[in-house]
DNA sequence: CATGAATGAGAATTCATTCAT
DNA sequence: CATGAATGAATTCTCATTCAT
């Protein structure tokens, strides 16, 4: 791994666990085993770091996101989605952690995660004949929001009831 | 307003909106209009302000819930709990949003807000013939945690709508 | 006791044990179980105290060494003065401590402990046909000096051979 | 001179002079030329310069006294011994200063300057006839202390009619 | 590419002191 | 006589950042 990525990793970790302000580039440097000079020479700053690992997390993010939009059917679609915190490998969750986390700083605007595939749901939720589709795809998000925060913070586990629940309460 | 008190109101807001490293105690002391020094002799330190104003929460919200507490009819008790959410004081907001942050603080542990009310959703669920009472417990308290993060970060108007939706789609 | 007479005991052992600066107000207070701005209502500032602390040293040494000036004879004063360092009483052990450290500050001139008696102390050694009386009261105070020291920092105990041993040099 | 060594210069010189908590971190730089942080980059807090500076003065302190233990002739060594303290190079002064002065400090325990020749001043009594061999060291001792602390704290003039007197009375 | 040396700005905290009561 | 409330100044220490090598 390169000096630049031992950098972003060591980051990552410690961001993703900690405030913003209580990572120094000192323990960033310590962790990422670095000069702390050198994170200055591969990012501008501090700010520029972080603003570099939000733009990776989101890519990777979209990019789990795009897995499961190739799903042509509502009902296969919904399940993938409902799945889809389940299935997070755990050496992601780091960057979920790190950009879900972010929604509390007022100084990031950032997207929903889900953001991506809101027509999607809305279309699936339609194929499956529920009224009120805007409401219900809200509704959904919200659930989902909250599975892959919990799932994210405490792991999987105590969660997974929740997967075949929901699976079967949206007859999938 | 006692300066005890100038400092915590000052505090509490700057602690909702920012990171705990990020409010320093000379912000504190010049939105309290109060010398630093002075929360010094209030609190042992800075960690100590912000425990106060953990247990000031902690204290604040449970008395929120215990309103809706004495609620023995279950259908009126749940349409209460979905309600409760909307019905938070906005000068409430900031306990709310500082104590609902926590759980991202791994040095404290945060109870569930909907602990204390938890066996009486389960109650009043059962009392409308749910089946798997344990699990759509769990589902609503995730639904009720995302309200209210939506409600505290992005204000209650654009969720008004899913109140009625929900109350609607358990006939409350 | 008064509650200027607590502030004046509870500083008198803090000097005596530690730094001026070490010491603060506050802990004084504590010790003398006295409000903080009292100490300032008796004392114009902390400075203040400290100096009636080493007036007050000053008068109960010289009360000490004046109880044996009274000595005439040559040889039963110069038995009394290796007894004195001896024969301080364990009370007053913080007076002598805060004083006799004093000379390491320069901001303070102390005057020698035995200067009231450095005369007689010639005059006894003269009395004894020592040659260089000059010198040998300087070589006797200085010795007065470090087993005073000695017995001020670890006890009296470990000193007490020397005593006898001196007594017997000097064939008193 | 190393800014390192500039630090410990200073820090040297303003410690032999004043108490510890005296001296601010911000006058050593000053005094060393360098800026406070530079400080903490080479010492890992205050107490730990002062440390650093402790182990420095014992080590130099140690060398000033090897160089008379090789003497081997009971006279000439003891003659050395009373010459020692006149004979410090006026540039050590700060570390013997800074080294005595730290028997007042009852957080550091210090060991006393003669007591690694302490065997060798016994044995040097010895081979001229004196009684009382133990006694007479522990007084000898008290005597050089005494001389030292003098010369240090008033410089060697005063006490140079004392070197020649103690050389007589010892017939060295 | 990589680092060690260096620093200015700011953080938490302590302290001596004042003042109203 | 005694205290609680309040503060400005100072102190130790951390941190993001720069620069020469």
């Amino acid at each position: 791994m390169s000096k630049k990525n031992q950098i972003l990793s060591a980051a990552l970790f410690l961001f993703s666990n900690n405030e913003y302000a209580a990572v120094s580039t000192i323990k960033i440097a310590q962790k990422a085993k670095v000069s702390d000079a050198l994170i200055f020479k591969h990012f501008k700053n501090k700010n520029n770091l972080y603003t570099v690992l939000i733009e990776q997390s989101e890519k990777i993010i979209k990019n789990q996101i795009d897995d499961i939009k190739n799903c042509v059917d509502g009902k296969s679609f919904l399940k993938k989605i409902i799945e889809f915190p389940f299935d997070i490998s755990e050496e992601n969750y780091p960057y979920f952690k790190f950009y879900i986390k972010l929604k509390w700083n007022q100084q990031f605007k950032t997207k929903s995660i889900w953001n991506e595939v809101k027509d999607q749901i809305s279309f699936s939720l339609d194929s499956l004949q529920f009224d009120d589709i805007d409401k219900e795809t809200g509704l959904l998000i919200i659930i989902l929001d909250g599975l892959l925060e919990n799932i994210i913070l405490n792991g999987k586990i105590s969660m997974l009831q929740y997967k075949y629940f929901l699976i079967h309460k949206y007859t999938l």
